[in-house]
RNA sequence: GGAGGGGUACCCAAGCGGCCAACGGGAGCAGACUGUAAAUCUGCCGGCUUACGCCUUCGUAGGUUCGAAUCCUACCCCCUCCA
């Protein structure tokens, strides 16, 4: 590997990158003097995963290492999973069957290997170790603790000052995950904020067996669409990685300027360097709104491929900036049981409004169009047969049919 | 175990016998403006109805009353203090 300065300092800044900690710095840097692949591992819940844009922060990171080309071991906590993260909530979890977790697994390779290299990425199960572990073994992990340090944990101290209980169990967890940097003589642990302390132990126990403490470097939770709560599938303010290339570009093109920015240094592969000229460029007057197009676009391209990422451009420009109507959509076909069909049932079994009120009034204030013609009587009927694009809004269409039936 | 406080629409939060489908704020949706940005302004924001209006909703189940989210009884759940 290329130890040369410039090169691990390169390699330093472009880690650094969007981090929330790095622990130690210096530690890193004479870690990557050597010139060996280093092991980076990052710990992840065996349950079953639908992954968005926060998830991938953590990926993009391992990838990152993988492209300087250290080790990464994609860990999945199929032990772990026992304790439940504890939290305070959810004190029992159900327990997965070695089937579960291995359909999980596989649910995660399909969406991680769209950014990692499949090829430089180990893919692990803690249960290898833990499973045949003793429990004379594991009280000799939990002799290496003590109370008092577990006490420093921010969530325990809270419910311990609070009279919360806390299950012995509970302690386990920093443990069981700390010792999985033992077992795997991890050189760097990866992980959200909230691990922090999970990752510390880590360290500690791996100089009590004896082995060169890792590295801890924490990401922070990325900012949902709406620029201020973390992204989150019960918020609504997600991309989900397996969204669609129109409705991921659109998204994405929805975030604010400022978001923008956020959004670049965390989910884009592009070199800060890049980054910085787009940003003088904006300050002599470039498009912001040009700028977003690249952002959407190479995530998209990512998800999806470069083609896709072109056509949902070409979409996203044809419908927002022409207002001309989508050409791909589904044909939805509605039954008249009674003759011609009223508008508003049209668009509650079309799925654009949730009840026949919401449609009514949305008719009334002018949100609804017809193949592209506004229309403002509740009471229009669509005939029988008859194909048509019922828009609602901006971003709401569907192509339907009016079948009697 | 004892004492007190509380459960209201997606969230927070008023109301405390009729004027309550329920003040206000947030979120959300739509319209205007735009770059589908942000900010701003406007409207909507339980369901059914062209509409008059009707139906269901204020933890759950009963009751009092011409009439209850508001009073009474029982039950369930949450919080605070004491033991």
């Amino acid at each position: 590997m290329d130890t040369s300065d410039q090169h691990i300092q390169e390699q330093m800044a472009e880690l650094a990158r969007g981090a929330q900690d790095l622990l130690l710095p210096a530690e890193l840097e004479t870690k990557l003097k050597r010139g060996t692949p280093l092991k980076i591992k990052a710990g992840f819940d065996p349950t079953a995963p639908d992954l968005h844009l926060g998830h991938t922060v953590l990926v993009n990171k391992m990838r990152q290492f993988q492209q300087f080309g250290h080790e990464v071991i994609f860990l999945i906590g199929d032990f772990t999973g026992l304790i439940g993260d504890p939290t305070g909530r959810n004190a029992t979890r159900p327990r997965l069957t070695p089937e579960d977790v291995r359909a999980n697994a596989r649910t995660y390779e399909q969406q991680i290997f769209r950014i990692l290299d499949k090829a430089k990425t180990r893919v692990d199960f803690n249960s290898r170790w833990f499973s045949p572990m003793s429990a004379a073994e594991l009280i000799e992990i939990a002799a290496r603790h003590t109370v008092a340090r577990m006490l420093e944990r921010d969530d325990f101290s809270t419910r311990y000052k609070g009279n919360q209980p806390i299950a012995i169990h509970e302690f386990l967890y920093p443990l069981v995950q700390g010792y999985d940097s033992v077992a795997l003589k991890a050189d760097v642990e990866l992980g959200g904020t909230d691990q922090k302390f999970n990752l510390l132990v880590g360290r500690q126990l791996q100089q009590h067996y004896g082995q060169e403490p890792q590295v801890v470097l924490t990401v922070p939770l990325l900012e949902g669409l709406d620029g201020v709560n973390k992204m989150s599938k019960s918020l609504g303010n997600y991309v989900a990685i397996n969204d669609g290339a129109d409705d991921m570009f659109g998204k994405l093109m929805s975030i604010s300027d400022t978001l923008m920015w956020r959004y670049f240094e965390l989910l884009s592969f592009r070199p800060l360097g890049d980054i910085a000229a787009l940003k003088r460029a904006i300050d002599e007057g470039r498009n912001p709104r040009d700028v977003k197009f690249e952002l959407a676009s190479e995530i998209v391209s990512r998800f999806h491929d470069l083609a896709a990422a072109k056509t949902a451009l070409a979409n996203f420009q044809a419908r927002f900036a022409q207002k001309t109507l989508p050409t791909d959509l589904p044909l939805t076909t509605i039954a008249a049981p009674d003759g011609p069909l009223t508008l508003t049932a049209v668009l509650t079994a079309a799925g654009l409004a949730a009840s026949g009120s919401e449609a009514r009034r949305k008719i009334a204030e002018g949100a609804v169009r017809i193949d592209g013609e506004k229309v403002l009587d509740a009471a229009m009927r669509l005939n029988e047969g008859e194909t048509h694009i019922v828009q609602l809004g901006p971003r709401r269409f569907a192509r339907v049919k009016v079948q009697k039936g």
